[in-house]
Formats: C-alpha cells, structure tokens, sequence
DNA sequence: ATTTAGATATGATAATTGTCATGTTTTGTT
DNA sequence: AACAAAACATGACAATTATCATATCTAAAT
C-alpha cells in the first residue's frame, strides 16, 4: 500500500515538482516504499542502480572507499534529496556507497520512469540539470577546501556545514549525529586527528560536547578558525 | 566572416553533437569566433556569462582563488569542450576562472540559443544531462584523491593525467606545458614541495625533463608510486 | 651582449598530520 | 549487574608538508 506522490510534500524538495500530475500518478502506481535501518547499506559502490531513491526521512551518507583502504565521506544526503540520479543519467555503475545514518524511510522510482519523463518533460530534466549544475559547483568548492586548507578549518567548515543544512533540535545539538571516525572521512583526516581537534575546540569553547552530540556554542568563532 | 558549425569536426566531441542541422544553421549564424593568446583570461570567477565557450583548439586551466590566497586548479580544458555550460544552466556567477594555456581558438555561442535547444531538443539536453554526470563523478574522485593521498601520489596522478587525456609530442614530451607553480596549484601543494617531488621522480627516472618540458619515462613507476 | 625579472632548485627549519601504543569511557548484550 | 566490544581520548614519536632563505638558471627586453 504505496501513499501517493501527488500528496507527498517531499517531492517539494527535488526536481520531481517539476511533473504533472499525470507523470506523478504514474511514479505512484510503481513506485515501491522502503524502510532502511541506522547502519544499513542503501547501495554500494560498483552496483548497477535500476532507478532512484527518494529520501523522504532520515539522513544518509555518500562515501568512497579510497585505494589506501579509508572511506571518504564525499557527500551528506538529507530529507528530499533524490539518490542515484548521476550514475542513472550516466548509465554507470554507482560510484559512491550510501549508508543510513539514522533510520530512513525512502521510496524507490524504477529507472524507465525517470527516463520517460527525462526524455518528454523539459521542465523536468531542466530541473534535473540544474540540480546537477549546483552539485557541480559544490562539488568544485569541496575540491578546493580539500586542497587548501588545514584539517582543522576543514572541521570547523563540516560542523559549520552541517548546523546550515541540517538544523539543531531543541537543545542546540547538531541534528545530524556522527561518530568521530565519520567526521575524519568527510574531512579526510585520521580518526585520531578529528578527535584531537574536536578536543581543542571544546577547549577552547567552541563547540560542547555530551557523547557523540556536538552542540555548536560559537558559531562565529568557528568561522574565524585559521 | 564566421566558419560553419555544420562543417567543424570539433562539435563531435561536445553535446554540440545532438542537434540537428537547422539547429547548427542557427548557432553558425549567431556565434562569434575569438582568439585567445597564452596567459589571456577569457572569464574570472564572478563573472556573468551570457553563453558557453567551446574550445576549437588550445588548451586552458580552471581553478578558483582560495581564503589562504592560493589558485587551485579544478580541471584542465581540451580541445572540444564546453567551458561555462555549469554557470549558464544553473543562472549563477561563474564559480572558476578560465586561463589560456596556450593560444587558443574558441567560439562563444550566445546563451538563448542553448536553451532554446535545451528546451526543444531532447537528445541534447540528455547529452548535457550526461556530460554533467559524467564531470560530477570526475569531481568526486578528485575530492577522495585529495582528501586521502600523499602530494607525491597525487603529482604522479596528475602526471598520468595529462599523459592520458592530453597526449605527448612527437619526442614523448607532454603536450600540456605547466609551470612549476600550476603543477602546485593542479595538486593542492606548495610550489617548493611541487618542485621537490618533481626532482625527486627525476632522480628516481621517472620522469625526464628540459625546462618545463616533461617526459614520462616509466609510467609504470608512477602508477605504483606511493 | 647585458641586464633583469621571474622561474626553478635546494637547504634548514617549523608546523601539521599520521601512526602506534595505551588507557578510559560508552554501549550493547547476555 | 557483568562483561565484551566498540568508540573515544591522549601521549609519544615519525612522516609529511609548509615556510623562509638563498642560490642558480632561463628567457625576455633593452
């Protein structure tokens, strides 16, 4: 019992609110619903995708494993965005692993239908295409702060990053939760590095700690981080 | 006087490809052609684009200003690409900066008649579609590149790189000439460590060089640099 | 041919980051 | 509650990379 995407507020979020209604009933009647636990694999690296995901909760991460064996964090999925668009338009295989980091809920779009509406709707794929634009230029400044910057600022953007996009609950603490091995892949840094950073700015009374939570305390101080 | 888009060879390497052939007529009609001298910029990061550059010959360096100073270089352009496709589709500023490194031979073609056929011709858009695709898998291999290998693994690579996609002359040597101080800027390093590693593969017989012309000697070394 | 600015090269040293060892805390399981 | 496993934390040290100083080479301009 499949809900319908003609209701579905999330669709709001990505390029499937450029369809008509017709194309949206269509994506309904096929369309299957997924719940993915914490931890599990949505795909992997190197598998062949019949279509998309569509996140509809839950935060997952997009990471690739490197030749020296770590995992790089290239890309934090939120609420509404559409996953395995690139390796679908490009007809490979996928590129990057995604892994649940919270409990998900996501709905699967079988790859003929993206392709019909890729091929008949333009303001779709111009949608598609403009999606694929901003992600090219993210993707660009993320190569440059890789390359120029130290671990230290890289964190602080991260945690900067992650307070913009991904919101705070009530008491402050950053919605998305990450073990400390996950904050050194997405800064390409040692587990033991991103800990003794993330120690210096509680030192320093940037951020607080309680667990794994992390609670920002000066958001400006953070952006000053040389 | 311009040359007809009908008759270049150049467009069977870009989405160009696709259309049809009133569709060219129109482009041929409209298109001005430019020569660009070696060191000239034919767009700053912040720039408003008003069409796309596609590159008849000569070869030419992306990269973008860094908080700390330093250019890095994102990409290097060949003969028959696209430059400023991101910026036109996305109605943003230009996120890098374009140097001729070489003379160059481009034509600018005006910004409504891309998405005139975006709009109309599907099997273009679809090839856009793909080549962006295909440039955000590029990017995110770089970024696991940067954020997990050593400045000398990573110098090999770019090395390779340039072997592959640009191909050497008629004595083996590079096709791309980049100084000293672009090589730093491809790999996200300093100047004096670029030339440091650069010597080092010399020593080692890597690589062979007469000024900045550099031959690869023993590609298989490189590949197994670690 | 001489000058000169810029690029290349290399040494010395400092700063950053990675690795290994080890201890502590947290978490989940029986 | 007791235990084991995993995550977190920190010290000590090694490796990598950046920075500064200085010397040499190259190429363009006079």
């Amino acid at each position: 019992m499949s809900s319908k995407c003609e209701q579905c507020i999330i669709r709001q979020f990505n390029s499937l609110k450029a369809l008509t209604k017709d194309e949206l009933l269509r994506i309904s009647g096929c369309k299957t619903s997924k719940f993915i636990k914490k931890g599990e694999i949505i795909f992997e690296e190197g598998e062949t995708l019949n279509g998309v995901y569509c996140v509809k909760d839950g935060i997952c991460k997009l990471s690739k494993l490197s030749a020296n064996g770590k995992d790089q964090i290239v890309k934090l999925v939120v609420k509404g965005d559409l996953l395995g668009q690139r390796s679908l338009i490009s007809d490979e295989s996928v590129n990057l692993s995604a892994v649940a980091l919270n409990d998900m809920e996501v709905c699967f779009i079988p790859k003929v239908e993206i392709f019909g509406n890729l091929k008949n709707n333009s303001d779709f794929s111009m949608d598609v295409l403009k999606q694929m634009a901003h992600d090219l230029k993210e993707s660009d400044n993320v190569i440059v702060n890789m390359a120029q910057k130290s671990v230290k600022q890289r964190l602080a953007e991260a945690l900067l990053y992650i307070h913009k996009n991904f919101g705070v609950n009530k008491d402050g603490i950053l919605n998305v939760v990450l073990s400390r091995e996950d904050y050194a892949s997405v800064v390409g840094t040692a587990t033991e590095s991103a800990i003794r950073v993330l120690s210096q700015f509680k030192k320093e009374g940037l951020i607080s700690t309680t667990g794994k939570q992390i609670k920002l305390e000066d958001l400006e101080g953070l952006k000053r981080i040389e």
